[in-house]
DNA sequence: TAAGTCTTCGTAAACGTTACCGATAGGTGA
DNA sequence: TCACCTATCGGTAACGTTTACGAAGACTTA
């Protein structure tokens, strides 16, 4: 029924469907404008409006610009829900993040919007704090949008995947980034972990350290991992020893941090180098270094990962690895976007965005 | 048509509206389990389907907790999308800020998302850069997916406000935050900026700094003029001369702040200390400073707004006024729902987040 | 002028869900 | 036995949009 007509009507035998509808007028002014609005009010039907905004052929330039005209004095915007609600996209994509706060998803998402915008379409973001639990119920309440793909960076607790994995095989586009998981073979965006740690650790030991310590994350995290197989490639190229006691597992947290500091201190040979995967962990280091009275960076050298402001002004400056976080997420939506624009190419595709090694002082044993 | 069977059937004569249509079979694997999917399975009708689903009455305990069960088993979730389709919302907010990247919005995001989630509403992000352009695409974008309410910070460009000044009187709930409008009388979520700024000139004055400059932001902006005036008005209070080379208007640059603290030293008389509205332009100063040798805070304090960790690592460290960014995200959140909820008592409505000095060492002159 | 072609527009199905109304079956009361 | 009630379930309109199809008019061609 369309404003008091009869919506389904038999033509062989006159029969309406649908009874008469006492029209109560709701004084209340609606947000949006519909083609129905502007159907009715140009006396054309909603098909002519629906082609006319949509500059489809079979339509007079007349009537086109007329209902362009309207539709612009009544700023009418499509109601993107009931047309992705029709084709079956929603143009949007989703986003599972650890934590909005940290700089370098911050800069991520930054990344994704961009791309998004670009390509005409809407992000929706959800942080799990690091909780699994989190995780899933963010995943599924991104699935019950119907989101048209995911980007996914895992939380820390995060060891099974058995849901994003039954995503996958149904079909949905998704890309990893980060924070990845090796067990579903969606695409990845991998950063130079690797490469990144073996630079920084070689950096060190040019530098005349001969001790280096690493202050690593959680075991399980891929990052922990390759980081650690880079610093141990470094040592071993080297020919430098590789200390069990000079490798820290540890959450990210200051409070781990400075103990490990400590606990380094106590042993026969304290390291003289410390890589703290986290840079927020460096400098955490480097101000306790500076209560302790060890010299940074003539007694002690410190990198880490990730160059956020903070790295620049912390005295002294810390070398780092910079991953370029903006770039991690341009990449991983233009990916995505690849992912669903055709389906049928799903093989893996990892990509490989290249990081920096910036020198400062605090690694400058020599100067 | 569903499934092979017409749809619309005139039982008075037995017309069928649709034709028969060729079952197509589309191997491809859906994402999505809908509620006619379970109700093929169980034979019986979506209607029952959906009051199962939904706790609803009118059905048997038996039917209900079979099509329960099955709805599990299948990982039935319902799309979000049609239902809001549906009843007209979409469970979803939208907000507009200037940059993703910087802490305060990072933070500010963080306490929307919690509180948007324990309200069961997703949250589409956009960020205009700063750009009035930009800023009025996304609200249209956001409008086009009828978000059901909006959650503002401008960019320091937007001085028309025409396009919201429209939707709020539309009917469109929606909450200001940080960057206000004042020509709109939407609820607005109040920062103690003058208290702040007052606070802090105050506390330098305390500390025996005599001549006090500040480095304020865009004049259009409310923040600009709010701390402008909490400086003023600290002044007056205690008897101290109001000179307006002691007042600039600057961009947040750091090419801007750096130039206003070579402009301030070629007075006659420089100022002793410097109230930068931004951290960031705090930082800046005082790193600046330390190049040119100029002792802090002894020769000249220096304090600032917002408390990042980075307030905390500078050398000496930054007095500040902090103020608690995801306080403010729960409160413009929940103020927001607050609207969505009863439509009716849209009265306008302020809120205040209340904020904190923390004083350090870059203005503690007395030690 | 009859038949064919092209232009322009209307009709209604489809997407997934909810809600209203009606239908059916079984039970209960007189 | 018949009317009435209740519990349970089915049918389908509606939300806003796109699109396949068909219809009607205008125009062209033989």
């Amino acid at each position: 029924m369309i404003r008091g007509k009869v919506r389904f009507h038999c033509k062989s035998c006159d029969y309406h469907f649908t009874q008469e509808h006492t029209e109560k007028a709701s004084p209340q002014k609606q947000v949006h404008t519909t083609i129905k609005d502007i159907a009715q009010i140009m006396g054309v039907s909603i098909a002519t409006v629906s082609r006319a905004l949509n500059n489809k052929a079979d339509i007079s330039p007349k009537t086109r610009d007329a209902i362009q005209k309207l539709a612009l004095e009544l700023d009418y915007n499509p109601n993107l829900f009931a047309k992705g609600f029709q084709r079956g996209e929603t143009k949007t994509i989703g986003v599972v993040i650890p934590n909005i706060k940290r700089p370098f998803f911050a800069g991520v998402l930054s990344g994704i919007q961009e791309v998004a915008n670009e390509h005409g379409y809407r992000v929706m973001i959800c942080q799990s704090n690091e909780s699994y639990e989190t995780e899933v119920t963010n995943i599924q309440g991104l699935l019950a949008s119907h989101v048209d793909g995911l980007l996914i960076s895992h939380s820390k607790e995060t060891t099974r995947f058995n849901q994003i994995k039954n995503l996958f095989e149904k079909g949905l586009p998704m890309v990893h980034f980060d924070r990845i998981c090796s067990e579903v073979e969606t695409p990845k965006i991998r950063q130079e972990d690797f490469e990144g740690a073996f630079q920084l650790v070689e950096h060190l030991i040019q530098q005349g350290y001969q001790r280096i310590a690493i202050l690593a994350g959680p075991p399980e995290l891929l990052i922990s991992q390759k980081r650690k197989e880079g610093y141990i490639s470094a040592l071993e190229k080297h020919d430098l020893p590789i200390k069990p006691e000079y490798m820290v597992h540890g959450d990210f947290s200051k409070e781990f941090a400075l103990a490990s500091v400590d606990a380094w201190q106590q042993l026969p040979e304290p390291p003289d180098a410390i890589f703290a995967i986290h840079y927020l962990n460096a400098v955490e280091i480097i101000q306790y270094a500076k209560e302790l009275g060890i010299e940074i960076p003539q007694k002690l050298g410190i990198v880490g990962f990730g160059d956020e402001y903070l790295a620049e002004i912390v005295e002294p400056a810390l070398t780092v690895f910079h991953l370029f976080p903006q770039k991690v997420g341009e990449v991983a939506a233009a990916l995505l976007f690849d992912v669903i624009s055709n389906k049928e190419a799903r093989q893996q595709k990892d990509v490989l965005v290249q990081g920096q090694l910036i020198i400062r002082k605090s690694s400058l044993k020599k100067g």
